[in-house]
Formats: structure tokens, C-alpha cells, sequence
DNA sequence: TAGATTGTTAATCGATTAACAATC
DNA sequence: TAGATTGTTAATCGATTAACAATC
């Protein structure tokens, strides 16, 4: 275990090393050599070793890694394991969507509660989650400790949103407004979701061939 | 202009441009020197024009760039102005959320039709868009050609309809599923949108903290 | 003109790949 | 044991940064 500064190129790759280990678990194989597993992600059997050799020595030499066990150091490398818990701010049609079809527990998070502004959504819930009035945000983060913010409003509300959710003391933003928060300063992580950004570069590449 | 082939950092940069350039012009800035905008993109002014020179000369000794064309060349380097078509296929909530909020024009796309296998969806109009049963896909795709499908299918469905956009024609897919597409033997591009990838991201720098 | 800023070439830095001794 | 495969060190490759002549 030699850790110092992880790679951010090395920690995307993270996440695709547990979904590719749960799909070869939900299959029954038990074991998986860097070959066999760079093979199927298309990565170099050297990259995964190299990549894995930042957090630990998981395999064993002659066979290869267990795949049960290397799916279960990955998790907690991840922070899968620590219970972390998420609010959404905006429960529009792509707020409502995450908390209808996005299974937060499979990510180790548990989505515990919804803000927003509109009466009509207000004391609804949805999938099992109660939205709250956006005034009870202040008070409600005071009380409940919450790792990580969801930001699924309108794009000119994004930044006091994020305002009221480092101050209320989040880990991290999931930012899904097509706005760059550059929240260097304040200590609180920023990932972003930008779907236009996915398209234009689609658009990019499509393009390009003729 | 020397285009040879041009590396996927720089390509995955190119929207960000975009849409800082698009801010700066709506804010009324009239040129902007590299210098100027690596402030406030984070980047460095030698990589800015390192990455621009890519694709040609856009700037001006003395002067910088002239924001609004610059925003112009990066659209038509992006393809936006090719009139890419696109049609998608589930309409749940994930589809309808991209369908009622998602601004396909302004990435230079026309969303053109909408395919699922619920009867209680067929027949619907959403934001202008029909929802046609799935059944008619394959004779649709034959009478339009079009630009890019979008999988927001159970991720069980993923690869057959996958491979029916293939047939179809499509020449990108923006993948949505839960599941990695390779598809690299089709020759048709797939840009894919992981959230869980994405928040897991996030919970590993959340977590490294403590 | 003088100052500013480009596009590009060279230098540096970091990430990926290759090689191999260690060992299960 | 012999074969397979690891973890790690060294080599290569590519991307970012620095430097600077060209010039608006």
C-alpha cells in the first residue's frame, strides 16, 4: 500500500473496475487475471495492475485476483461502505427521474431527502423520499450531517444552491446544471454531469468521419 | 491547419470552450486573449492555444480572439451546424426528463422522434415529439436517416437495441444504460452517460478526506 | 512605434506499456 | 515441480507547460 496522490485518470477508472467485477460476480466467475479483465475492459493488462498496485496488493501471483474480493476492496476504496447520504435540490422532471429510477444504495449512498420550491411537489414523496419546502434546506442539513448535495435545478439557481449546501457543511456536489461550479476554494468536491457537453462530443465524433 | 488526429483530451475540452465562450458572449465580451479565458477555465493559456491550434488560426498577435467567432468556429469544429438528427428510445422517466428539459438545439440536434413498447405511451406527443411503438423503428430508421440514438432502455434492453440502431444506420449512440457498449467493431460511435460511475467518483474523493 | 499576444517549437512532466524477478 | 501471474522497476509514449520569434 503505497498511497500519496492518486491519478484522477486512475480513480475514473474505478467505478468501470466495480461494474465490470459485479458483472463478473452476478456471473459466477470466481477468478480474474489482469489479462482476462483488461481483455474484456479493454484496458492493458499492465494498466490494471499498475492502477491497483496504488491502493494495495490484491492479487496473488500463479492465480490472479478473486473476483468476490477484489469487487469488495474496490467498494471500500470507493467509499461504498461508509453510509454515505445525499439530498436532492429540484425535483423537475430530471430530479424526479434520479430519485425514481437511480438506485442510490447500489452506490452506497442513501438519498434521504428532496428540497424544492413548487406547493404542488411540496409533502409529496416520491419513491419513498419526502420533499421538503427549499426553507427547511438551512435547517434540515443542520440536524441531519449529509455527505453529498444534488443540484438538479434550473442552471441560474445553481450557484446559491451550492452556496446553502457548503454552508451547510456537504462533502460533495453532484452537479447536474449545465454550469461550471468552481468551488476550489471552498474545500467541498464538485463532479459534474454535463450532458451537453456528452452530446457535443458525440456530435464531434460523428462529425469528424465525413 | 494541421489535423492529423486529434487526442481525446483535447476533443472532451472542446464543449467546455464552447460554452465559456457562449457565457462570455452573452455577457457582452467582445475578445478575450488566452490568457484571459485559462483564468477563468482553469487551464493554461499554453494549453488553450496549444488545443485551438489543432484546428487552425483563430487568434490575432496583439489582440487574442475575437469571442464570437471563436464561438463560431468551435460550433462548426463540433459539428453543430451538420443538422444532426437524433431519436430516442424509452420514454420513462430518464427519457421523458431529456425530452421535456434537454435543449437538443442548442447542441445543433433535432430531436425527431421518440420509440418505447408501452401502450399507455404510444400515441403521445412529448415537447413536439411523437412517441411511435417500437415496433416501427426499423421501417422509421429506413425512411430517416438519423444522426444519433439515444438508449434510455432498461439496461437489459441495451444491447438489442443497440443493435437495431446499428442496422438502422445511426452513426453515434448516447448511451444512457448502465452498461458499457463496445461497440467498436460497428464503426458507430458511443458516447456513454454513467451516472453511477459518476457519483461514485464522488463518493472516493468525499471519502479520501477523512 | 511599443506593448500585447499569438502559433509553434522545445522542454518537462505524467501516464501507459513493457519487462522481469518473485512466488503462488 | 512447472506454469502462470503478480507487483514493481524501467522504458516509452503522449500531453501539458514553457519559451520565444513573429506580428498585429
Amino acid at each position: 500500500m503505497k498511497k500519496e496522490k492518486v491519478s484522477s485518470a486512475v480513480i475514473r477508472r474505478l467505478p468501470r473496475y466495480y461494474r465490470h467485477l459485479t458483472d463478473l460476480a452476478k456471473a459466477g466467475v470466481v477468478r480474474v487475471s489482469s489479462s482476462a479483465l483488461g481483455e474484456s475492459m479493454n484496458l492493458t493488462a499492465s494498466q490494471i495492475r499498475q492502477d491497483l498496485s496504488c491502493f494495495g496488493e490484491f492479487g496473488q501471483q500463479g492465480y490472479g485476483y478473486n473476483v468476490e474480493s477484489l469487487k469488495g476492496e474496490i467498494a471500500a476504496i470507493l467509499g461504498m461502505d461508509r453510509g454515505h447520504t445525499a439530498v436532492i435540490l429540484g425535483v423537475g422532471n430530471l430530479g424526479r427521474a434520479l430519485m425514481e429510477n437511480f438506485h442510490f444504495d447500489r452506490s452506497g449512498f442513501h438519498l434521504a431527502a428532496a428540497f424544492d420550491i413548487s406547493p404542488s411537489i411540496i409533502g409529496r414523496q416520491i419513491s419513498d423520499v419526502q420533499v421538503y419546502p427549499l426553507s427547511d434546506l438551512e435547517q434540515y442539513l443542520k440536524e441531519n450531517p449529509t455527505s453529498v448535495g444534488i443540484l438538479t435545478v434550473p442552471r441560474a439557481a445553481a450557484i446559491p444552491m451550492a452556496e446553502k449546501l457548503i454552508a451547510g457543511g456537504v462533502k460533495g456536489i453532484w452537479n447536474f446544471t449545465n454550469s461550471d461550479l468552481n468551488l476550489s476554494a471552498s474545500g467541498v468536491v464538485v463532479e459534474n454531469v454535463h450532458f451537453a457537453d456528452s452530446l457535443l462530443t458525440l456530435s464531434y465524433l460523428i462529425s469528424e468521419e465525413s
